[in-house]
DNA sequence: CAGCTGTATTGACAAAAGTCGATGCAGTTC
DNA sequence: GAACTGCATCGACTTTTGTCAATACAGCTG
């Protein structure tokens, strides 16, 4: 007798991932999580604070802020001298929007 | 006058963020998404449908699984010759809960 | 304007991640 | 057991990412 199948086949979700994957990837690095926390709890931070407590070089902190900026996670505003750091107003609900999209259950037609 | 500070002086979370950061990182990749979702909606996938369906050779899609095994947010088992995939029971919950100690809003004490 | 400070960008390099061909292994069929 | 199928692992290669020194730039100070 011939092997079966291992049926039933499946239908492999077609959804574009490129966008939430970029998203993932602006957080799959833990300095740019601590970035992150740090602005969600202080609201508004200085470059010069991050660049004071990361074990970090500035050019590197830079990066870092330029990834988070080119994910629109966070923004930022030049004041004088200095340049400080904001949790984008939608970051949450993208991250979680993205979740869902990947992780909600979908339901049959 | 001298420039005054970019005070006040804020304070860098200190958590450790490479768990988190670690279970993004699986994330990081449109295919892993495709993989997810596709267990997210059908409970139980065979490893032959994810290469039948994916524009990636065997090897890079066993390589993708193993990612996402590795992070434990999938499982599987083989039976026979094949291999089922299925989401872990927990993976929702431990990424709402990693996207939950970044974002959450800290409360001052 | 000259000099200074804080931040961004550039360029170079090393480490990590994605991809694939070749190979190995587990389980099935005959 | 021999031949076959499905999946995992290995090794090599390419691309991407993280890091830093050097440099450029913006805005302040005097």
């Amino acid at each position: 007798m011939s092997m079966q199948r291992c049926c039933p086949p499946v239908d492999v979700v077609q959804t574009v991932f490129e966008p939430s994957a970029t998203l993932f990837k602006a957080l799959a690095d833990p300095y740019r999580l601590t970035i992150l926390a740090t602005l969600a709890s202080a609201d508004e931070v200085c470059v010069c604070d991050f660049t004071a407590a990361l074990p970090l070089n500035q050019p590197t902190v830079s990066h870092h802020l330029r990834v988070l900026r080119d994910a629109r996670l966070v923004t930022c505003e030049r004041r004088g001298t200095w340049v400080y750091y904001r949790l984008a107003a939608d970051a949450l609900k993208r991250l979680d929007d993205a979740l869902g999209e990947v992780l909600r259950q979908k339901v049959a037609v």
